[in-house]
DNA sequence: CTTGAATCTGACATTGATGTCAACTTCTAC
DNA sequence: GTAGAAGTTGACATCAATGTCAGATTCAAG
């Protein structure tokens, strides 16, 4: 598929989809005339990509660490290098901490919510 | 205290306290000279910001949410309007969903790093 | 008073993914 | 072959919190 499809299907754009290629995540077939040529491993490539932005980790570290993800149907193409084991590790334990402090900013909320939503049902 | 110790007491840079004072978030006495003077509360009151910005809202929602939040000893200062209701309602989905997205995250990483881990200790 | 530490304001830089625009090329359907 | 849709590269803009620096002022202690 070429571009256009592959940023309908993921709902990222296609700016995005060329920024990618660009930091080495996601590498694309050329047609003879240039056009990009993405295969259907595209689409979940694409969303673990998301994922992993959407966690805080930079370009590189997911280019990183995409080749050591199990793909759905196989292992992993390489294996992480102990250096590579304690990034991640760091960033693991990062991320544990912001799902932390995510809990506590939900609660927050559900508070000042609920308190909202009581005072204007009854006068309490 | 000055800000120089709020900034100590809280790991929160001086730049970051008197941006805080632009946005509206957070008030400071003046000395005669005009000097930053604040009290106690103010270290709660920096911490808050600072779970909130983690959470992805922006100045402008922090302070509009901050005077609806309870205080440790006393009641809120003001209820949250229905509008503001609403779009709290809106970032709490949003931080629900990032929550979920970023135990996936977690979980890749901590398989990723287990079979790294795996590989190392036997050849399997 | 003096001196050095602390603070003040204001300006400019940074970061990193993404938006946007321009000029050009390729593809597809007629 | 031709028109219009879609794709290409490259450059510049954006956003928002924070870093950093400069020059001036204030504070606190001797």
């Amino acid at each position: 598929m070429r571009i256009g499809e592959l940023a309908r299907r993921t709902g990222v754009s296609e700016r995005s989809l060329r920024y990618y290629e660009a930091q080495g995540l996601l590498r694309a077939q050329r047609t003879p005339g240039g056009h990009r040529d993405y295969g259907e491993w595209a689409v979940d490539r694409v969303v673990r990509i998301q994922t992993l932005y959407a966690a805080g980790l930079n370009s590189e570290k997911i280019a990183q660490l995409l080749p050591c993800m199990r793909d759905e149907d196989g292992r992993p193409n390489e294996v992480a290098t102990p250096k590579l084991v304690g990034e991640l590790t760091a960033e693991r334990d990062r991320i544990d901490r912001m799902i932390t402090e995510l809990i506590r900013s939900r609660d927050v909320l559900d508070e000042v919510i609920d308190t909202a939503s009581e005072g204007a049902s009854a006068g309490r």
